[in-house]
DNA sequence: AAAACTGTACCGTCCAGACGGTATAGTTCC
DNA sequence: GGAACTATACCGTCTGGACGGTACAGTTTT
């Protein structure tokens, strides 16, 4: 069990180092020091791989936002909650995650579907959660822009400038201070 | 010549049917009703043809954002001018562009530099643009989270959310209305 | 004893790229 | 003016290697 995770963990690295062209099945077990026997008994294909990726990113990041959930009532708590989890921990949902959807939709969009389910999901939280609901949305857009453009080098902000930017956002999920 | 730009679209189109593992050479010559060889004689590689999407998406946008461009002296043009680039005509920057430069990433992340290079180059004339810095830096996330969303269809707004969250993106900009 | 592996050998397919050929429009030389 | 030649724009086939997946016999772990 600790082995399938080193799986995963390995293709994650894989697909950082190598990109997707150099994500081959004898290269992940290598990375995680495993066999290809051992790869295929705990993922019985590339996509079966791949799919754990995603549905482990989707768990954890349920998670973070659960965390992160402040009290029933509050306004903007959804909001805030996606922000925060976005962000939290050193890289936050950065490199690994990022890598593993990168890998879904080279191999098959597809396999984005417990995603695309997840933000169907949070995005009926967002619609009612106590601040305009084009606010909500611009927010999520935001935070969604920043994590892409960190993972792909695009144009990603400075130290300074993200805590700028993360403050700004959190402030405008805030009805007390602004509209 | 007419058939390099073919070789381009044709491409773009298989990408977005097949996705990155659909797009082999034979199936891009096909969709274009051209041969291997043709293929080849105009790109002589796979990555070449993927750098050439590339290549074409930076060209495309950097000429629709000098069109949206407003008069020199008004604040917040530059980020403005990038807000309605990623939105003009139809589907704006979305099909086509989005699935070559997720096969950029695909086949090797380093053919993003082209692109990381102009993202660079906007940063600092938004940097400058006579709007907050985080107020412009997190409009363009909030436009590249938009635009990643549809693309990956992952909580993609309906028509009339988005136009609400446009508007309102566009009233940040506007130094007058806010803040 | 069952589950969780390892290691190796192998198969079939797919695909990038090489290569040799073809058609045609221009250019040069006599 | 026409033969010889060159450059450009393709076409279609072939091949070598990589890669996903199978099979299975043995070994460690629980």
């Amino acid at each position: 069990m600790a082995r399938k995770e080193s799986l995963l963990d390995a293709a994650a690295e894989v697909m950082a180092r190598d990109g997707y062209s150099g994500l081959t099945l004898d290269a992940v077990a290598a990375q995680a020091g495993a066999s290809k026997g051992g790869l295929l008994y705990h993922f019985p294909s590339k996509e079966a791989l791949i799919a754990g990726l995603v549905k482990r990113h989707v768990t954890e990041f349920e998670a973070a936002m659960a965390s992160h959930l402040s009290d029933p009532g509050t306004p903007g708590r959804w909001t805030r909650a996606y922000l925060r989890a976005s962000f939290e921990g050193e890289g936050g949902l950065g490199a690994d995650a990022g890598h593993g959807l990168i890998a879904a939709v080279a191999m098959n969009p597809a396999l984005l579907a417990p995603l695309r389910e997840r933000y169907d999901a949070w995005q009926q939280a967002l619609a009612a959660d106590g601040v305009p609901e084009h606010v909500a949305l611009g927010v999520r857009f935001a935070v969604d822009g920043i994590w892409l453009c960190s993972l792909l080098g695009l144009g990603a902000p400075s130290q300074t400038e993200l805590r700028e930017v993360l403050r700004w956002l959190e402030s405008l999920t805030d009805v007390g201070h602004e509209a």
